[in-house]
DNA sequence: TCTAATTTGTGCGTATGTATG
DNA sequence: GCATACATACGCACAAATTAG
């Protein structure tokens, strides 16, 4: 079945891969089949065991067999085109991923195969995903969020095949990553607005969640103590009445609606008694109220500087800039 | 009853333990229920007395079975605690998907787990989706979307194992399903709204996708014309120069915002000179240009029912209702 | 319960050819 | 010419799992 010529100029190794994949094409090899093992194909071609081991190895990263042990090696999928996989470990699926994500397969190629999971915030999730996927991909994509110690369980994967993404740590700065600066874009965003700052008496951070990013919330703090706003982080919105001089920044939409919808109550005009910074852009608030002045970063470039990363094997730290769309609300 | 099978990739002594939580799950073995001999098990596989042994013995461990010296082993409890998995086959990664993924999680409890593909309404994808994950899952959800002939994979699935969800086709209708049915449900909001619609002259649906339900369009024609309104379907928005009398029905989003940017370039007013149907509700939606009209469903409530229906293993079709939300814009 | 055969998984040492600077 | 790194290939030893008898 395995046919291996010597002195020619395909190694060994590969030869093996390239039998087993003809034999799956002919349809010889169907999903479920026992393929030899290490010690028929050693013994019939006069091969050393690890000539054997390697090309096998090579067919297991590639999903294309599975090794149980005692038993032997299995055909796991007939999908010989998948030459490289990749583990995408997201926080929670949501609008924002999509851009991320499409952006990423298009500059990926089609045949590297990425499977998606999510942690949900969840540490013991997070954990769990990450070692159980240990050893069955060539790359794990890797968004952190704001989990702590994340490293404890990263530092079990192959180092050079991990990528960081959106949020960075400082248990994890010997990882290639791309991430948000979120303090630092934040404190520049509201300094490049800060003329239009400037006409609001009190600056509230918007913080129902407890997924915000850190960076976000210490940026807010040290932009209104450097500039003596008077501000606060609400953690409900719950009895909270919009006042003149109000300015409000809302990570979230819901939110964003409430505080919306409040205002009209008040008869509030937005962008002059109240203000409204929102985050993430999406396509509706360019026209909701005359516009809502959005911190926003680019996600189709995240996902679309990522693949590039890995594709050309980039070990570098990459911050993916945060812009400010100023709109009516401010 | 206890299935067997050589040259597959899992043990046998776990195809055993396997067996026996299996028809401990089924129903067909009840606590203080005998189980078959070492021996019986023995000729009737042709195995040796150790692998059936080695079963027995991680069964007992577990606590499910227990031996009695000179009569035999005993079902001694049906907890099995054995985490199951779901494969849930998506078309796109988009904001909808948001609600209906979280309920459904929600809803399942936490140690069911749950793995995320999308097809990206690419057939072969589909395919090999569907192929590939054979026998790895104790559930199989699927959305075939406007796929075509999507049994001839679905059929290679285990029949009682299969749930279909949002789109349900003709060849599809021995599955459980949870769906909604595009062309009624779109005849019938458009007729509760008539007396809305008769303003209007002309009847636009905006297709320049091929991701949308055929449903919805054979709806939209049929309304139209049972109706005597003139109507088109438009390919393209490049063109459109939108006129008094128009009414558009809009799946995207991206489609709906540059009518409304039309709209106000052309200072026509929406819900007098134009009016506007959009399709699934978001949240800004009920304040852009004072209100969008909207048909949708309700993403959460499908989550939950398809988590119900798998946790109770109903077998049932079920409707998951559209409803209109009449606003400023009709 | 014990022994034996087979299989994968892992680690270590060695050797050769090739590409790089 | 030399040092170095990398891919390829071979050999040996031992651990752990599976299965048979």
């Amino acid at each position: 079945m395995i046919k291996i010529k010597s002195n020619i100029g395909i190694p060994k190794y590969k030869q093996i891969i390239n039998s087993v994949e003809e034999l799956i094409i002919s349809g010889r090899l169907k999903k479920g089949d026992q393929i030899p093992s290490i010690n028929h194909i050693k013994k019939q071609h006069n091969l050393s065991r690890d000539t054997v081991l390697t090309a096998f190895n090579e067919l297991k990263n590639r999903g294309i067999i599975q090794s149980v042990v005692g038993k032997g090696y299995y055909i796991s999928s007939e999908n010989i085109s998948v030459t490289q996989k990749i583990f995408l470990l997201f926080d929670e699926l949501n609008s924002f991923k999509e851009d991320l994500y499409n952006s990423f397969l298009e500059n990926l190629g089609s045949d590297i195969q990425v499977d998606i999971y999510f942690h949900h915030f969840n540490r013991s999730s997070f954990s769990k995903l990450i070692l159980e996927n240990i050893g069955d991909y060539n790359y794990y994509v890797i968004m952190p969020a704001n989990l702590e110690q994340t490293n404890n369980d990263i530092k079990n994967l192959p180092n050079e095949k991990v990528y960081i993404l959106d949020q960075i740590h400082d248990d994890l700065l010997e990882y290639p990553a791309i991430y948000q600066n979120f303090k630092n874009a934040l404190l520049n965003n509201l300094n490049e607005a800060k003329h239009l700052i400037e006409k609001y008496k009190n600056l509230f951070f918007v913080n129902t969640s407890n997924k915000q990013p850190q960076g976000i919330l210490t940026g807010f703090s040290e932009f209104c103590k450097t500039n003596n706003f008077e501000h606060a982080i609400l953690n409900t919105l719950k009895d909270r009445i919009p006042d003149t001089g109000d300015l409000y920044i809302i990570p979230d939409d819901k939110n964003l609606l409430r505080i919306i919808k409040k205002a009209r109550e008040s008869q509030l005009c937005l962008g002059k008694d109240i203000g409204i910074i929102s985050y993430n852009d999406t396509l509706l608030k360019e026209i909701v109220e005359g516009g809502i002045t959005t911190i926003s970063t680019d996600f189709n470039a995240m996902g679309k500087r990522l693949a590039e990363m890995i594709l050309n094997k980039e070990n570098a730290q990459i911050e993916n800039p945060n812009s400010l769309i100023i709109r009516n609300s401010l």
